[in-house]
DNA sequence: TAGATTGTTAATCGATTAACAATC
DNA sequence: TAGATTGTTAATCGATTAACAATC
């Protein structure tokens, strides 16, 4: 039984990645009006182990019931409260290229709470262009919009090279967390948690498997 | 020592997610002149230890040398051919939305040798429009495409609920691996290796990490 | 009830880190 | 030479899988 009060330990990151997941797939099951589902439909959809899933969902305080599995509506609810997916995320784009443009006008992000509210570029022959309803501002305004519209986390979408020096920038500004789009390690204080989404990092990725053949066991299963 | 010929075994994933940011991080030195690197200095750019670094690279063909470190002409050269960069890869996206037409002018791309050449919608208002240098074509078009132009790689860069059905098209046209930027699992057979970019997925991710604190231990590191 | 499916403990597997002789 | 840094073996750590009593 897992403890109630005061969130216990960490969830570990190799499960975090997966909560996301189940959200996802849950979320559509429930639209579809789907009410319940079993480890093993989760494990079989997502390509992994029913062991695995109740493993993973044991990190969460919502209970299964034998023979009927996961109420869909409940679970939803409870990974979207752990994944901070129920709440509004404020979010600015460093870097007004094709790639952040596309993040700022990418519908995904206001369905599920992250409201893009700043794009920002050292281009001057980008600032003052529209992104939808937003105008590229330079990104000497950054610090001053983070800290007056309360942003959250921040998109690295910028060159290789302006990388680290947009993070430091962003940092600076009080930003909480960053998504690193670019190919670029970059380096921030402990409190500022970092993710990368590493597009070009996971076509070679791609590259490699697609060369020597069956590596990627645990995401090519089935069929 | 290693095994000189036959391959030997197939490097972890695990291994080869690092191996791509070491080519980038030492492509990058060498631009700047770099000629030797230490896995100490490789450990400390990439937050990682110098032990993961030296262990990463005994499943490559390539030696360092002792006081020295590692030569980054040579070791990028091993890495690039390892990770099929030095060679072209031909692809094509499916789905003309925001992020497909990003990835479709992204310029990291062709700058890695991956040609994209073929983007593909269902929507009739997008077929006809240009991206760049190419017209978006109907999906329909999509088989024939790859056949024809040799493509190995599709990205899947369409909505969720149209993610499966691009797949399989790509896939029952002889495509040889995915990249799925969709927040949905997709299932393939296993001799077509999926690596899943997860844009969104990636931003949950963040939330959480941004709402408990340190979890990104691996990720957060230095400063 | 009988059978299916849970939550959890124990066993296995793999990945990371530590340690150190070899060597430039 | 002396010291730094490698490649590799062994130890530790964490994550996945298997197994099974509890229970709906």
């Amino acid at each position: 039984m897992k403890p109630v009060a005061g969130e216990s330990k960490p969830i570990p990151l190799s499960v975090v990645r997966r909560l996301t997941k189940y959200l996802a797939l849950i979320q559509g099951l429930k639209g579809e009006g789907v009410e319940w589902v079993s480890s093993q439909e989760l494990a079989t959809a997502l390509g992994t182990t029913s062991s695995t899933v109740r493993q993973d969902l044991s990190h969460v305080d919502f209970y299964g019931i034998s023979k009927r599995g996961y109420a869909t509506e409940g679970l939803a609810k409870v990974l979207s409260g752990l994944l901070g997916a129920d709440s509004t995320w404020r979010m600015v784009v460093a870097g007004a290229g094709n790639l952040g443009r596309a993040l700022a006008l990418h519908e995904e992000f206001p369905r599920r709470g992250f409201i893009i509210c700043g794009v920002f570029d050292v281009d001057p022959r980008k600032i003052g262009k529209k992104i939808g309803r937003l105008t590229v501002q330079g990104m000497k305004e950054l610090p001053a919009v983070v800290g007056r519209e309360k942003v959250d986390m921040g998109i690295l979408a910028v060159p290789s090279a302006a990388a680290q020096p947009a993070a430091d920038l962003l940092i600076a500004s009080g930003i909480r967390g960053l998504l690193n789009l670019t190919l670029t390690h970059v380096v921030a204080p402990r409190h500022v948690p970092v993710v990368a989404s590493r597009i070009v990092a996971s076509v070679l990725e791609l590259a490699h498997a697609v060369t020597f053949g069956s590596v990627l066991t645990a995401a090519s299963r089935n069929r």
